[in-house]
DNA sequence: GGCCGAAGTCTTTTT
DNA sequence: GACTTCGGCC
């Protein structure tokens, strides 16, 4: 194996010894680059088998990617290796040992709405909380992460700030879950943590068996993740962690950098290896990231330096209101695609989904290719969420959530009120309501609805016989033809409700996911594709495609790099963004967040402001005040650069429909760049522009 | 009681 | 733009 490429200090990072390792080293620096070789190094020159490797990844998508590579160095697929983000490995685990705590296989796992659909069933027979159903999942998710179950509580103990009501709740949330056979997405680590590796047989057995344990992105880590790998790590510590504290961005999510202090606390034998050679930026782009940083004081100073010239300097434009700046980012596209640049290694970055829309737009109507990762996931669309609800109760007709969510969708007569009622009789005799519609005789109701229940029960039943024998996929087909649902959207469609076609489509588009997932596993069971599908992030589901332009948050382009990268919105209010500008550690872990952005880019970078986004007056970030100065050209909007073979349009005047006389000072392609009497201008396509001539 | 359209509310980042 | 709530209609 070559590793002649690498500088002594990853050198010496990828060969390091038994024992545990910290390499602590800044953005570009070769960080998972040294990961991905240490395991294949591990394998093919220590010997070591694959199966004794557990390497956590912070997304799917990445997982994939390095176990490519390490398949490609090693010359075989390393399959007993395993690989993949805390949730997926937790999941693993859970599959196979869950029967050691009770764990019945067939549990769903709930995804955030199911979460906030169980508490908000609850609050709707409490009225007296006044807290909203986010809140309380926030609470729910913080006791998690400390491995806290209601059942460690005491519904008198004072939380402060709750009024007293909140453990009450989380009590009820838990049973709910219970009886509905489902995990939320902290409940397995949760389960995976305090039970299951509680059981000394079950975690002695897995500590012996994964003798070498490695972690990329270890800044993110959060506590219920760092128990996890400090229990696996009592037999033989030959713990290997990869980070750069500089680059913590989920502290929401309960990610903290103190667990790189408490791991030199924890195993005080520990190898810390810095990497300061930056391989991906230019000058410009790395000076300006660590000017800015510098100013954070909540960590250890470091160094990161490029052999890399200095490249172009960055550039900052700044618009009038966010669709000029779409506009303008759009011409600044086109020009470097005319340069050679391709589109699918350029990325547009910004703080919050919502951002996108004004690319969305503009890019549609002048015709720039692009993919967006995130945003409302394709596996959250109502449509979706409902197949997928039909499908979970086929695997584990005690799902509480997706009954509720269908027994009456498409319409057959179960209204609201009686649902509300088969709920709370169903908590009443703790019973899943599935099974207490199916057991017990419904006094409660008229003959009516008790008719409407019976005719579901029995077609849920119908269905899940034939689930047994059937393929996903047919048995998709099956419950989109005899549930009605396929026929409801085709009616809505010929009603002229034009969301009906969009639905319709995106229906299409799941069976043919369903269809590929089916044919690359050819022996997976419908819940293992539902459990699967329940933990694809956005950017695990991003396909980066020929000559398209990538469009996501600064969070899921963690780990990423692009030849050029926009940052969009870099105003006040955005990032920082406006919630999280209260506390200095808000304020430090947004100036992370521009961090990681600006370290996203290899060649070329331009940040980009507005004036106005919406109707609120942003205006350039506070951060911009931190950048060098040395490093970054103002465009001050004008001076269309000379071209050789200047186009005839430009200088002429002409009569627009809405804004009266204006110059055109600037063509590129079909783009026109027009001059307005004011004295702002404006980005047209030529074609469809209401100019005339005067 | 059940269904549907209309109006009003809210939108940070994500496994 | 998506989800909830409300009021009218069958
Ligand atoms: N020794 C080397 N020689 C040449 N290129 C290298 C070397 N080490 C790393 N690189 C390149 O530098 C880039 C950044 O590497 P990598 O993604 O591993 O860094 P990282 O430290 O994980 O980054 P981040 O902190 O942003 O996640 C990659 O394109 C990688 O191929």
């Amino acid at each position: 194996m070559d590793l002649e490429q690498l500088n002594p200090q990853q050198k010496a990072a990828v060969k390091v010894g038994s024992g545990p390792t910290l390499v602590l080293a800044g953005a570009g620096s070769g960080k998972t680059r040294v990961l991905t070789l240490r395991i294949a190094y591990l394998i093919k020159h220590q010997n070591i088998p694959p199966r004794s490797i557990l390497a956590m990844t912070f997304t799917n998508k990445a997982a994939g990617e390095i176990k490519k590579r390490v398949e490609n160095l090693i010359g075989f697929n390393p399959g007993a290796l395993w690989m993949g983000t805390f949730h997926s490995v937790c999941l693993r685990m859970l599959r196979i040992y869950g029967d050691q705590i009770g764990l019945d296989r067939n549990f769903v796992i709930y995804d955030e709405k199911d979460s906030l659909g169980v508490i908000k069933k609850i609050l709707k027979n409490d009225q007296s909380i006044n807290l909203t159903p986010r809140e309380i999942r926030k609470y729910i998710s913080r006791k998690k992460r400390l491995g806290i179950f209601p059942d460690q509580l005491e519904d008198s103990e004072p939380e402060w700030g709750y009024q007293g009501k909140i453990i009450p709740i989380y009590r009820k949330y838990q049973q709910n879950l219970q009886l509905s056979n489902a995990l939320d997405f902290d409940d397995l680590l949760v389960y995976t943590v305090e039970q299951l590796l509680a059981e000394e047989t079950v975690r002695s057995m897995l500590d012996r068996r994964f003798q070498y344990i490695l972690i990329d992105e270890y800044q993110d880590i959060n506590d219920i993740q760092y128990k996890f790998i400090k229990k696996l790590s009592q037999d033989k510590n030959n713990l290997f962690v990869v980070g750069d504290e500089d680059q913590t961005i989920y502290g929401f999510r309960g990610s903290n950098v103190y667990h790189i202090f408490k791991m030199e606390e924890d195993f005080p034998q520990v190898k810390i290896i810095k990497l300061e050679q930056n391989y991906r930026s230019t000058g410009n782009i790395l000076k300006l990231a660590s000017m800015l940083i510098s100013n954070n004081h909540l960590r250890k100073e470091k160094i990161l330096w490029t052999d890399r010239d200095w490249g172009e300097p960055v550039r900052l434009i700044s618009s009038e209101k966010e669709r000029d700046e779409a506009y303008r980012i759009a011409s600044e596209i086109l020009e470097l695609k005319n340069q050679g640049y391709n589109l699918e290694n350029m990325a547009i970055l910004y703080r919050t989904n919502a951002q996108s829309r004004p690319f969305e737009e503009v890019f549609l109507k002048i015709g720039i290719p692009y993919v967006i990762v995130g945003g409302l996931k394709f596996f959250e669309r109502k449509e979706i969420k409902d197949i997928l609800a039909y499908l979970k109760l086929m695997v584990n007709p005690q799902d509480s959530e997706s009954l509720a969510r269908i027994i009456n969708f498409p319409p057959r007569g179960i209204s609201s009120a009686t649902l509300q009622k088969i709920l709370s009789s169903a908590a009443f005799h703790n019973l899943a309501p599935f099974q207490y519609l199916s057991e017990l005789t419904l006094a409660e109701f008229t003959s009516r609805q008790i008719n409407s229940i019976h005719q579901f029960l029995e077609f849920i039943s119908l269905l899940r016989e034939k689930s047994q024998n059937y393929t996903p996929l047919a048995l998709l087909e099956e419950v989109l033809e005899k549930s009605g649902y396929l026929n409801y959207w085709k009616n809505r469609e010929k009603m002229n409700d034009y969301s009906a076609q969009d639905r319709l489509e995106n229906i299409e588009e799941f069976k043919r996911s369903v269809e590929e997932y089916q044919q690359q596993n050819p022996d997976h069971l419908l819940l293992d594709y539902l459990q699967n599908i329940s933990l694809l992030s956005d950017i695990d589901t991003w396909d980066q495609q020929q000559s398209k332009i990538n469009l996501m948050t600064i969070h899921s382009a963690k780990g990423l790099e692009f030849d050029v990268v926009f940052i969009s919105g870099v105003e006040n209010e955005i990032i920082p963004h406006i919630r999280s500008m209260g506390s200095d550690a808000d304020l430090e872990e947004e100036r992370r967040l521009f961090y990681v952005a600006i370290t996203r880019a290899k060649s070329k970078l331009l940040l980009s402001y507005s004036q106005y986004r919406g109707n609120r007056l942003t205006g350039p970030s506070e951060f911009l005040s931190e950048l060098p100065e040395s490093c970054i050209t103002t465009d001050q909007f004008q001076q269309p650069e000379p071209v050789t073979q200047q186009d005839p349009l430009i200088g002429k005047w002409f009569k627009h429909k809405v804004w009266g006389k204006v110059q055109v000072v600037d063509v590129d392609k079909d783009i026109a760049l027009l001059k307005l009497a004011d004295g702002t201008h404006k980005y047209v396509k030529i074609e469809i522009a209401p100019l005339e001539t005067i």
